[in-house]
DNA sequence: AAGTTGAACAACCGCCCGCCT
DNA sequence: CAGGCGGGCGGTTGTTCAACT
């Protein structure tokens, strides 16, 4: 249908935002909310379109927002995210609180990207460039896992994504009612903030997952049903790859109500099926010590039940840290004559990768391979 | 010291989707 | 149901600054 621009484009400003700028939307929505975008700029007095007030805004002037250097965990878990999700950048930030996905993907593009290539990895597959998975058998089976794999991971994060942006809604939406109604700044400023979901809303999967792996390696993986949680069918018993029309599965989200995933063509959809009650309280969905997620042990047995981690969580990704290593061993030889700080920083690069290779180990979602 | 190059980051652009009328 | 609007998302470009020649 072709829309129109979101603002005149004449006479706005465009570039670098200056602290005045800066200055004149905090104290905008400070006092007002943002309200609608498109009519914050004429009431803020700034030659801005709203699009770009908005950008302003989430991207770098939010309150919330922590800013400098990544932690090695939280590049960990942005590599972790980005083999599971690809470029779905906002599904990646609901990972990482404070964070940003415009901040995410450029951290990517500039750091992350470019060091996974050095290593022989590819950014995009998150596969070794030269293959070395061997068979062509081999490599449909993986296939086929990894797909199915995706598609849980995808529906899971996608849900949770979508309860993050839906309580960023609500609150704000609660702030513009109130910004119009509030009488003193402080309240409104107060309202600001988002509800407090707990730390964070959505929690790190990808602890709560090694949680999971650990504790139904431990007890056994088969025995999730009989002596753990409860006793679900796995879903990916009834997979058929060459089936479009995939089991149902509900993803639970804490005291929260399920949400339904559907998939249709490869594409996860989720569904709420009650109203989020629980806003306002410290919600967590999956909790490593006080219980396991349904949906969580759907995944480790469904990865099971199509053969991937049939022989421990370790095999694939231990082969994968090899390559690895093996990759930038090839790099120093290749590289002939090459000083020490090089080799320094070699031993620095490898126990890093180490480091976010150990945890990939640990999780059953790791081989990052599609 | 001046020019060049490349990394890092901020911001913009175009497309898409959901909601409303 | 179609069209318009607000807003989100991912890709890309622009700007700045430090390192290098």
């Amino acid at each position: 249908m072709g829309r129109s621009p979101c603002c005149e484009k004449v006479g706005l400003k465009k570039g670098p935002w200056t602290p005045e700028e800066d200055q004149k939307l905090l104290a905008y929505i400070d006092e007002h909310g943002h309200g609608s975008w498109r009519a914050l700029p004429g009431k803020a007095g700034l030659q801005r379109c709203g699009k770009s007030c908005r950008l302003r805004w989430t991207n770098y002037l939010r309150p919330d927002i922590k800013r400098g250097k990544f932690t090695l965990q939280e590049e960990q878990t942005i590599i972790q995210l980005h083999a599971l999700l690809g470029n779905r950048w906002s599904a990646i930030a609901t990972h990482l609180p404070k964070r940003t996905d415009n901040e995410i993907k450029n951290y990517w593009n500039t750091h992350l990207k470019k060091r996974l290539a050095k290593m022989g990895i590819d950014p995009v597959t998150h596969k070794p460039k030269s293959d070395a998975l061997g068979s062509v058998e081999a490599q449909t089976k993986n296939l086929a896992n990894i797909s199915h794999m995706a598609q849980w991971e995808s529906a899971r994060l996608e849900a949770e994504a979508r309860l993050v942006r839906e309580s960023k809604l609500r609150s704000s939406s609660f702030q513009s009612l109130l910004g119009s109604s509030a009488s003193s700044a402080s309240s409104a400023s107060a309202l600001l903030k988002p509800p407090q979901l707990g730390a964070p809303l959505c929690l790190d999967i990808l602890k709560a997952w090694e949680g999971v792996w650990s504790k139904s390696t431990r007890s056994g993986i088969a025995g999730i049903g009989a002596s753990g949680g409860p006793d679900i069918d796995s879903p990916t018993s009834t997979l058929s790859f060459s089936d479009n029309s995939l089991p149902i599965p509900t993803v639970g989200f804490g005291e929260n109500p399920t949400a339904t995933v559907e998939f249709i063509n490869g594409l996860a959809l989720c569904k709420e099926e009650e109203e989020w009650k629980g806003l306002h309280k410290p919600t967590q969905w999956l909790d490593g010590k006080s219980g396991i997620d349904n949906s969580m042990e759907f995944s480790t047995v469904g990865l099971h039940d199509v053969g991937f981690v049939t022989d421990g969580p370790s095999d694939f990704a231990e082969g994968y840290k090899d390559l690895i290593l093996e990759n930038s061993d090839d790099q120093n030889s290749s590289d002939g004559g090459r000083d020490s700080d090089h080799a320094e920083g070699d031993a620095d690069e490898k126990n890093y990768w180490n480091n976010i290779l150990n945890l990939v180990n640990s999780s059953p979602s790791s081989p990052p391979l599609f």
